[in-house]
DNA sequence: TGTACATCAGTGAACGCGCGTTCACTGATGTAC
DNA sequence: TGTACATCAGTGAACGCGCGTTCACTGATGTAC
């Protein structure tokens, strides 16, 4: 292959993957469409097939980009802060704030799912993996002396509790909150789950 | 309209639902298919629609009968229970139990949205809200003093951080953990919620 | 320099399938006179 | 008691549409000799 080829080939699949992203973000997951994402793109539909396997494949790049997002967003909400508590309250409102400005993109991340029989790939479980480590690190430097084992244990819960106020709150459920009052409650949540 | 004829509409209707009960039982939200169903009751196509505007409404009685499963689990599991922290934890275990034993059911219950401009029927939403009194409850005797506005938007958020949980591990998400572990999470999580 | 061939991105019509929903019709039951 | 009509549950073929995926083909670019 040659270098304007694979030039040419990285244009084309990227361009793919930002008309997949704008679907998603317009739409969510229903509103991805092979033919529109294709055409939105400028190729044809076998095109799209051309760069990735199937609708999952695209998918699953959509869901690594959001990914990517939503650690950039953490890394730099984080940047300077030594505080363990306050560190762990800002990643929950980052956490609360990219569902907020990206609810489709957030909803797809979570509403996505391989059919049985086809297993996440593993790169994807480590991008997952990769977002508890900005919750871990203030986490230990609170619990100097629990093992690792525990302290991922631990994260994974904590990452859940949080997980779960921000998918309650943005689908509405039972009472929809004014902006404020939720970042007091996902403050009041944090607080608690670092309680010694 | 006759007895007669009132009891078989009934009954059509109710044997409907349960062939639509059994069908997300065997594959969730995905199995739903309304010839598929019709046939497992023993009834055509269009006898379906004779007692289910369309799919959404069946669906939505599907969702009905789960809450109502649901309820009858925390009412029976909390009987008899004084101590408010331990109502609290038996309702956690409750729910995390429930969902582990009726996957399908659950994640159907959180899966299914009504198209955009297709308002959830007031009756559902309340069916809804009602769970959270049992939550309610126990939360106003370890905070007596608390103002009902307050404290409902209290409940929403324990019961958030719970589901939270349930909804990460059920799915599998990073690392899946054992029954127990699980649980001792789900207690650690009630007690830090509960603390004063 | 020119000719024949290989390679690869891109094309888009066509395949195949699923599935929600509608509607004219049937037959049983009940009612009016 | 009998006849005509009304009502309603149930039927299932047909409509209509969407949509993921495939594959034989095109044309541009590069390579071998």
């Amino acid at each position: 292959m040659t270098a304007l080829q694979k030039a040419k080939s990285e244009e084309t699949q990227r361009r793919v993957l930002e008309a997949a992203i704008a679907a998603v973000e317009a739409g969510g997951l229903e509103a991805v469409n092979i033919r529109k994402i294709a055409a939105e793109a400028g190729y044809s539909v076998g095109s799209v097939y051309k760069h990735y396997t199937d609708q999952d494949a695209l998918l699953l790049a959509v869901n690594s980009v959001t990914l990517g997002r939503i650690k950039t967003a953490m890394a730099e909400a984080t940047q300077g802060i030594e505080d363990p508590v306050a560190a762990l309250k800002v990643l929950a409102q980052t956490y609360l704030n990219f569902a907020n400005n990206n609810r489709l993109l957030w909803t797809t991340l979570f509403g996505h799912f391989l059919p049985e029989g086809k297993p996440v790939p593993d790169w994807h479980i480590q991008e997952n993996i990769a977002l508890l480590g900005f919750i871990a690190a203030p986490l230990k430097v609170l619990n100097p002396d629990m093992n690792e084992e525990t302290l991922t244990i631990r994260t994974r819960t904590c990452f859940a509790a949080v997980h779960g106020l921000v998918a309650i709150s943005l689908e509405g459920r039972f009472v929809s909150l004014s902006g404020e009052t939720l970042e007091q409650e996902m403050d009041f949540l944090v607080e608690q789950l670092v309680r010694n």
